[in-house]
RNA sequence: CGGAGUGUAGCGCAGUCUGGUAGCGCACCACGUUCGGGACGUGGGGGUCGUAGGUUCAAAUCCUAUCACUCCGACCA
């Protein structure tokens, strides 16, 4: 993409109402822009990482068996009355009337829905287990919203749904969507820690948030050390081995993690002092295991090898991408702007064009441009006619992870200038040897 | 939903107390000099002062209503 060719808002100074790092950045980097209270529309830079991010969630999802489907934002409120949920919901649920006077509603989340389908098809167990997932817009209308995309209205969403005969099926399924978790957010260079949530009336152990450490977190967790040196479950793990899984399960669990709604002084204290672990975190991610708790009321029954109904055991599984990016960027800026991990960052590579107009950087520029994007590079190439000090402001403050710099004085030796943007490191390479240097990375 | 604020050019702000017909910095446009970490000069364009009433010879400024947004608290992916 040539830079003279996008749109890229960037603003040299803050607007005042972003309190939070990720939230001035954004808007900076002109990745969104507001349109209401908690309301956002994505800029074509935040667009490609919230892409990215999907991507990834996707991928994950797949790989531990997840099939993904899309159901619409807005739903009938009869379907809510099914579950009680329509008056139970409150204020939060945006309702909303269509010309008929129907009463209808932009869904807050999908379960009611994903039951109808679901028993609208499925009669056998061995149609099971059945995990569905979509990644679509929803709506709550928070009483405040604030941060920026970290606690907005609207807001997207990967959901997803599991089905199984029985409670110790409904475990396995559990155990899938947390592994896959814990790789999905590694995958975005965020270390996110599992931590014991509420289950409610359910009760049992079959709920967690995962939740990344940053100082602007927006809840308080205790936990053990040591989580933040464990091992990403591998990419080749075997999720259809049921006790595999919850050995993994097991080990990220065994530690004390939790946030201050679940703290338990008197366990925190069993954790070597140090070790003990008091921070502020962010939540990116929440699964849980909620039984029959829409299947019965909603009569989503499958026959079992008995021959007898049995109410499905259900499971719903959350992760936030819009928020993500917000968590990542507070994981991860420095006083210059974001630092993109390289597996969500908007682009692979921004080539800065010191000169443009001048014959010789802008046929080395133009060749590279076109050499690293057949390589398979995502390229920003800066062509505008600006001052150097811009193109390197504005390259930090997006936060590429690469940096190709090529000016006169570099490439009347033939040289071009390398920088990391995580690292600051420069170095200065030959020309001709930057395509086979990006090609290698892949 | 309680409490506190703010709405003046794309962004950041002054002007409001004490009414006299709108200004500064950045950004934007033109020309020139510049050009390896956010240059400089000259000239220029852009605002029904959130909206609606009211007071007044005269309202960004005073009064009333209303809308939007922000912050603190309670609540939430």
């Amino acid at each position: 993409m040539r830079l003279s060719r996008f749109f890229l808002p960037i603003l040299r100074e803050t607007p005042k109402e972003a309190e939070i790092m990720s939230h001035r950045l954004m808007l900076r980097a002109g990745m969104i822009r507001q349109e209401s209270a908690g309301i956002y529309a994505w800029l074509p830079l935040g667009l490609r990482v919230l892409n990215k991010i999907s991507a990834i969630v996707r991928e994950e999802q797949n790989r531990a068996g997840a099939v993904e489907l899309l159901m619409p934002t807005v739903q009938s409120a009869d379907l809510w009355r099914e579950s009680g949920r329509y008056d139970a919901y409150g204020k939060e649920m945006l309702r909303i009337q269509d010309r008929h006077d129907r009463e209808m509603l932009y869904g807050p989340t999908n379960e009611e829905m994903i039951t109808e389908i679901f028993r609208g098809y499925v009669r056998s167990y061995k149609d099971l287990p059945l995990n569905l997932y979509h990644i679509q817009w929803k709506f709550r209308d928070e009483v405040r919203p604030r941060f920026g995309v970290m606690r907005s209205r609207e807001f997207l969403m990967k959901d997803a749904y599991t089905f199984d005969i029985d409670q110790a099926g409904a475990r396995h399924s559990y155990n899938r969507m947390f592994v896959a978790y814990l790789r999905t957010f590694a995958r975005m260079g965020l270390k996110a820690i599992p931590m014991r949530a509420d289950t409610g009336p359910i009760g049992g152990d079959l709920s967690h948030e995962f939740i990344i450490l940053a100082a602007t977190g927006e809840s308080e967790v205790f936990c053990h050390a040591d989580y933040l040196d464990y091992d990403t479950p591998a990419v080749d793990t075997d999720f259809d081995n049921a006790e595999g899984l919850q050995g993994l399960v097991d080990k990220w669990t065994a530690l004390y993690a939790a946030t201050s709604e679940m703290h338990d002084v008197s366990a925190y204290e069993a954790v070597p002092a140090d070790k003990k672990m008091s921070a502020r975190g962010i939540e990116v991610g929440h699964i849980f295991y909620f039984g029959t708790k829409y299947s019965a009321p909603m009569g989503a029954k499958v026959m079992g090898p008995d021959g007898k109904d049995h109410d499905v055991h259900m499971g719903s599984y959350g992760i936030g991408p819009s928020r993500l990016i917000a968590a990542i960027i507070e994981a991860s800026h420095d006083e210059n702007g974001i630092i993109w991990p390289e597996s969500v960052a908007p682009f692979d590579i921004a080539l800065l064009n010191l000169k443009a107009g001048d014959a010789a950087t802008d046929e080395a520029c133009n060749r590279l441009y076109r050499e690293l994007s057949a390589a398979g590079r995502d390229v920003l190439y800066d062509d505008r006619d600006e001052r150097p000090g811009g193109k390197f402001a504005t390259a930090d403050l997006i936060g590429i992870p690469w940096q190709v710099v090529i000016g006169p004085k570099g490439l009347a030796d033939g040289n071009v200038e390398l920088k990391h943007r995580a690292t600051g490191d420069k170095q200065v390479v030959p020309l001709g040897e930057v395509v086979s240097r990006f090609a290698k990375r892949g």
